[in-house]
RNA sequence: GGCCCGGUGGUCAAGCGGUUAAGACACCGCCCUUUCACGGCGGUAACACGGGUUCGAUUCCCGUCCGGGUCACCA
């Protein structure tokens, strides 16, 4: 019987999801689903110092705004809960004494002061544990247990030889077993840590492939230790090359806080769409086979595989973002986009009804984020003040002289208007500049001013005036002829 | 510093012994146009370096350099 393809993410609850663990997430999704497999969602929370309030919600949150469903995990169960760690804390110790009677993990009664001074007096950064209490009698480890001291549990390396294992994406990798340290398994509180509890948890939740960041790649011999202590089968190794963020001098590293906006929902507050969140940073890292760039999150599952992957990192790029997010944004229906912009459009435009449909209309196709659409139609609300020289324009060949005439000819002829409509102002002041045997930007530039007090906006003349309805835009008109005369 | 990994335009990236070395973002120019965008067209720009192997290396091997990761009672 093959054995079904298992993936878990398996996030601390930091409290936010930084777009380095969402990408691994999605990869494990990915692979899990491209493969018919399951995705296990298991929150490690052994830290109780680091522990914060909420933070397992903005998980689901996350995973639930970014689609990737989670098949079994705490909230959802499954049949090998239960999936969050603190409440699985039994489990470890009796692993960890079974390493012990097994003569690869032993008791270590080392403080934490005596580690630190040992730390500060190495000449080497990387000396590490001294090894202590690794030869330690048995009598010796019997009499501190008694004498009630704490203690934790480390793992017993071997002093020679090398540790080989394979990943999917780095391929055959060799360490000398002399670099690994006697990391600790379980921590003086008890709880085991995070590269214990894992090896634990992915075996005993039947988990086929381990896929997270190659930060762990180092760690890797360490945990094939375990499963070769244990018999255990080792699983699918799929190390994920770093996402890096681009410093101020120049130099790049791993992406954290200082670049910028760097959890999920920092950029969903950027003004990004879950959906080119989840595009772009599939992409950062895989390639398809063909050069498609444009997935929805099933089309990726449909076209995802680990062949694919990188192994270089890949500098987080907020301009392609931007760039995805565009397109999706274009892709919308007016009135979708109409939706999702709303919040910004009522931040902007507060105690106004305006024809929302009609603004969404004239914004879609000049919008990358939606943070932007305030500042793009805060003269709808109200008209800012403006300088009369915003009405010189080259191109449109208007000037401080006929920019008058053009205005006052405009609202002469706008104000007969029957109907107050986009065609009917359309048609009016196209056939307006043709009888005056003007290019039409020479009456549209003073009208747009006037109407906008703006050199840039989103639509032209027409749109503008359409939308602020025949009064607001009559009497724009007006102060603007006021401000010419 | 030890160990591990990586190195194709500014960025993401195809390529996997023979190519005019794709494509996308960004940038620049032109066109379209009632502003700005959108759209269309075009352009600048790359195989880190040195040795091998080979008839032939961006592709394979070695070294150098550069970059990153990791060496916690954090995950």
């Amino acid at each position: 019987m093959s054995e079904k393809v298992r993936t878990r993410f398996a996030p601390s609850p930091t409290g936010f999801m930084h777009v380095g663990n969402l990408r691994t997430a999605l990869y494990e999704y990915l692979i899990a689903k491209s493969l018919d497999g399951t995705f296990v969602l298991r929150i490690e929370d052994t830290d109780q110092d680091r522990k914060v309030e909420g933070a397992v919600d903005i998980i689901y949150n996350t995973l639930q705004k970014a689609g990737l469903l989670h098949d079994e995990g705490p909230d959802v169960g499954g049949e090998y809960g239960p999936y969050v760690q603190s409440e699985r804390k039994e489990m470890y110790l009796p692993y960890a004494q079974q390493l012990i009677e097994k003569d690869k993990a032993y008791y270590c009664f080392c403080t934490k002061e005596r580690l630190d001074t040992l730390r500060e007096n190495a000449d080497d950064p990387g000396a590490g544990y001294d090894r202590h209490c690794r030869s330690l009698s048995k009598e010796e480890i019997q009499q501190k247990l008694q004498a009630g001291i704490p203690y934790v549990i480390r793992q017993k390396m071997p002093l020679e030889g090398t540790t080989t294992f394979n990943d999917a994406v780095y391929g055959t990798i060799s360490v000398d077993n002399s670099e690994l340290q006697d990391q600790i398994l379980i921590k003086a509180d008890g709880y085991p840590t995070y590269n214990f509890a894992n090896v634990i948890d992915d075996h005993t939740m039947n988990i086929t492939h381990v896929v997270r960041g190659s930060e762990y790649l180092s760690s890797t011999p360490k945990y094939n230790l375990l499963y070769e202590a244990f018999g255990w089968e080792i699983p699918t190794y799929i190390h994920l090359p770093l996402i890096m963020g681009k410093n101020d001098d120049g130099s790049i590293s791993k992406l954290s806080k200082r670049h910028g906006a760097t959890s999920f929902e920092d950029l969903v507050k950027g003004g990004f769409l879950p959906e080119a969140i989840i595009n772009y940073i599939a992409l950062l890292g895989w390639a398809p086979k063909d050069n498609r760039e444009m997935f929805t999150l099933s089309e990726l599952v449909e076209n995802f595989s680990i062949d694919g992957i990188s192994k270089s990192p890949a500098v987080f790029d907020y301009d392609k973002l931007e760039w995805f997010n565009g397109e999706y944004i274009k892709a919308m229906t007016t009135e979708q986009f109409a939706e999702v912009a709303m919040p910004y459009f009522k931040q902007a435009i507060p105690n106004k009804e305006l024809d929302w449909v009609k603004v969404a209309s004239i914004l879609q196709q000049r919008t990358t984020r939606l943070t932007q659409i305030p500042e793009k139609i805060a003269f709808f609300n109200e008209q800012p003040a403006y300088e009369k020289e915003l009405f010189v324009n080259k191109k449109s060949k208007t000037t401080l002289e006929n920019s008058g005439p053009m205005l006052s000819a405009a609202v002469n002829a706008l104000d007969a208007l029957p109907e107050w409509n986009h065609d009917s102002i359309h048609d009016c002041l196209i056939s307006l500049a043709q009888s005056l045997e003007v290019k039409n930007g020479t009456v549209m530039w003073p009208v747009r001013i006037a109407a906008s007090g703006m050199t840039v906006t989103p639509g032209g003349a027409v749109e503008i005036l359409d939308i602020l309805g025949k009064e607001e835009a009559m009497s724009r008109l007006n102060s603007g002829l006021k401000k010419l005369s």
